[in-house]
DNA sequence: CTGAAAGCGCTAACAT
DNA sequence: ATGTTAGCGCTTTCAG
C-alpha cells in the first residue's frame, strides 16, 4: 500500500505539501506541485484513510428494494458508473422489507459507513428521512416524492411519460387504448395513469374505465391484466403498461391468444430496462433516463457532502419516448 | 459519530478493554464485558476506522460485467445479503469492457478500497488474478474457472445442471429435444451443452447436431434460435436453453408461431432469474443456487482475509431442477 | 510557500 | 484482567 509518506519522499517534500496538492487546499508552487503530481502518478498513489482525519471515505450508499429486479439493476448500474466519475464507489443495500428485523442493522450500517446515501426504496422512508436529518447524513431520494418535506429529490415526470406514450399511440391512429397500471397507492402508478388520461382528453378521446386495469409491477400481473381484458371481451388496438415488465407479460398473453404485436395490438412499456431492447418485437417504451438521473443525484449528494448548508431541491427530469417494434399504425 | 472513547466512558473502563470486547481478542471479565456490551448497545456504537489501525474496513468488492443483466442482479442481491451476515458491505463494480479506458481506474480502486474481491466478470481476468496475487488481495472467482491456476473459485456443476434438465424432459417422454446454447468459447456454454449430450446418451437417445443451436445469452438470441429451428423445419417437442433469458426469447417465438408452451413444446431454462417465476407459464429451470454460492464465496474470502496462508480451493455446487409450468408430458 | 506536529478512532504491544 | 501508549495515513493548524 502506497502512503502519502512515500509520495512525499519521492517528490522531495513534506507530507503536508502532498496533502495540499491532493486536496487543492492551499497554494503550492507550481514546480513543487508538478513534482508531487509526478510522484503520485509514478507510485500509483491513492489516499485511502481520509475518513479518519475527518474527511469523506468516498463511499456512497445506494438503497433499493431489490437489485435482482431489472429496473433497479439498471438503476444500480447507472449510479455506479456515475459515482465512479466522481471518484466514489457505490455500496449496495437491498431493503424491501423481506428480511424482517435486519432493516435496523442495515440502516445503521449504511448511515455510518458512507458519506451519503441515495434512497430508492419506499421501505421505512419517513424514518430514513428523519434519521438522515438528525445525523446530518447527506441524502437524496430517488424516484420517490415525499410531500411536505424539504428533501433533495430526483424524479422523472411520470405524468409526462405516460402522456408521451399515449400521444404516440394516438398519432398512430389508435383510439381504443388500454392502460394496465400499478397499485393505486403508488404515486408513480397514479401519475402514469393520469398522464394517460390527460392525453386522451387532449385529443378528444374518452377515458374508459373499463380499459384501465390495476395490477402490480410484475410480468405476471401484466399477463393477468390482458387475460382479464380479453375474457371481458374489451376491444382495444393498443395498450400502455405502467412498466416494461408488465408490458412483457402483456405481450406474452397476447401472443398466446394468437394476437400479434404490433400487427393486431400495439404495446408501449415504461422504463426501458435492458431486456426491452433484446426482445422480439423490441419494445417501444418510455425511457427512464438513468444516466441523467444518476448524474443529477450525484451532484445533489456531492453538494451536501462538501457544503454544510445547501438548500434542498427537487429535480424532475423528462423521460423520452423510444419507438421500437412493438407499436405500429392502426390498420384500416 | 459515536467513538470507542464514549463507549469506554459509559462502561467505566478503558478504550483498550472496549476494543478487546469488540474483537474478542483477549479475556475480559464477564462483568466488564457485559457493561461494555450494554454501553455499545445504548450508544449504538460501530467501529468505523479499523482500517487505519491495520485492520479490515469491512467492505468487499463485487465485480460483475453488468448488474442490469437480471442474472448478475440476482447474484448481487445474494452476495449483498450474505455479506451483511458477516458484517460486510458490498461495493459494486461493473466491468464489461464497454467503458474503455476506465478499467484500470476501476481495478485500482477496487483493489485498494476493499478487504477482498469477488470477481464474476471475464474481463481482464488473468491480469486480475496476477495483480491480486502480487498485492495479496483476497480474491474469489465466481462462476469462472481458470485452468492451471490455484485460485479460490466457486462454481456450479453446469454439466450436471444441463443433465438434470435433459433427464427431466426425457422422463416426461420427450425424445426430440433441442438445445439452444451460448457462445462456443464460453466454458459454461460448452459445459451445459455437454451435460445435455451426456443425458441423451445415457438414455439411449441420439445427439442430433441439427437440434443444437449456438447463440449468445440474450432473449433476442433465444428468439432467433427458435425462428431458425422452425424455418429449418426441425421437429422437436422440447427445448433446453442455456439460460433463462434465451428460454424466454424462445418461448416468445414459439408463442408467436402459435406453438403453445408447454402444450406443444416444453421448455427448460437455466439460472432461475427473478422473472422466471413471474412469467406465464412459469419457467421450469435449473436454479443457480445463489444463496449457497454466496455463503461459500464469502467463507472463502473471509478465510483469506483473516488468515495469511490458506490453501486455495475450488468449490462446485450442484444446481437443482425446479419444475414449473413450462414443461409437460409429451402428448400421445 | 512549506514543514513540523497535533490529533482523528482504533488496535496491539507493553505494563501492571 | 485491565489500563497506557505508540502508531496506522491523513488533514489541518501553527510557525516559519
Amino acid at each position: 500500500m502506497v502512503t502519502i509518506k512515500e509520495v512525499a519522499k519521492r517528490a522531495n517534500t513534506s507530507i503536508a505539501t502532498v496533502s495540499r496538492v491532493i486536496n487543492n487546499s492551499s497554494y503550492v508552487k507550481e514546480e513543487t506541485r508538478q513534482r508531487v503530481l509526478q510522484a503520485i502518478k509514478e507510485l500509483n498513489y491513492q489516499p485511502l484513510t481520509r475518513q479518519l482525519a475527518g474527511r469523506e471515505n468516498q463511499f456512497i450508499g445506494l438503497v433499493v428494494p431489490d437489485v435482482s429486479n431489472p429496473f433497479f439493476g439498471k438503476m444500480a448500474r447507472g449510479l455506479a458508473d456515475a459515482a465512479g466519475k466522481f471518484g466514489y464507489s457505490i455500496t449496495l443495500c437491498n431493503i424491501d422489507g423481506i428480511c424482517r428485523g435486519e432493516d435496523d442493522y442495515l440502516l445503521d450500517l449504511i448511515e455510518n459507513r458512507v458519506d451519503g446515501v441515495i434512497y430508492a426504496s419506499s421501505h421505512r422512508i419517513r424514518e430514513v428521512i428523519k434519521r438522515a436529518k438528525q445525523k446530518k447524513i447527506p441524502l437524496v431520494m430517488l424516484d420517490r416524492e415525499i410531500k411536505y418535506t424539504d428533501i433533495n429529490t430526483v424524479t422523472i415526470d411520470n405524468n409526462y411519460g405516460a402522456f408521451l406514450a399515449t400521444e404516440h399511440l394516438i398519432s398512430l391512429g389508435h383510439k381504443k387504448i388500454a392502460f394496465i397500471g400499478g397499485p393505486k397507492n403508488f404515486q408513480i402508478s397514479e401519475q402514469r395513469r393520469i398522464g394517460y388520461e390527460k392525453a386522451l382528453e387532449k385529443y378528444g378521446l374518452s377515458y374508459d374505465e373499463e380499459l384501465v386495469y390495476t395490477g402490480i409491477f410484475t410480468m405476471e400481473s401484466g399477463f393477468k391484466a390482458v387475460k382479464q381484458l380479453l375474457e371481458d371481451k374489451k376491444s382495444f388496438s393498443a395498450l400502455i403498461a405502467a412498466n416494461d415488465l408488465m408490458a412483457i407479460g402483456a405481450i406474452n398473453c397476447l401472443n398466446q391468444h394468437g394476437i400479434s404485436v404490433p400487427d393486431d395490438v400495439s404495446v408501449v412499456g415504461f422504463d426501458d430496462i435492458s431486456i426491452a431492447s433484446t426482445m422480439e418485437p423490441k419494445l417501444t417504451t418510455i425511457a427512464y433516463p438513468i444516466e441523467r438521473i444518476s448524474e443529477r443525484s450525484l451532484e445533489l449528494l456531492m453538494k451536501q457532502i462538501s457544503n454544510e448548508d445547501v438548500c434542498p431541491e427537487k429535480i424532475t427530469l423528462f423521460p423520452k419516448l423510444i419507438v421500437r417494434g412493438s407499436t405500429k399504425s392502426l390498420k384500416e
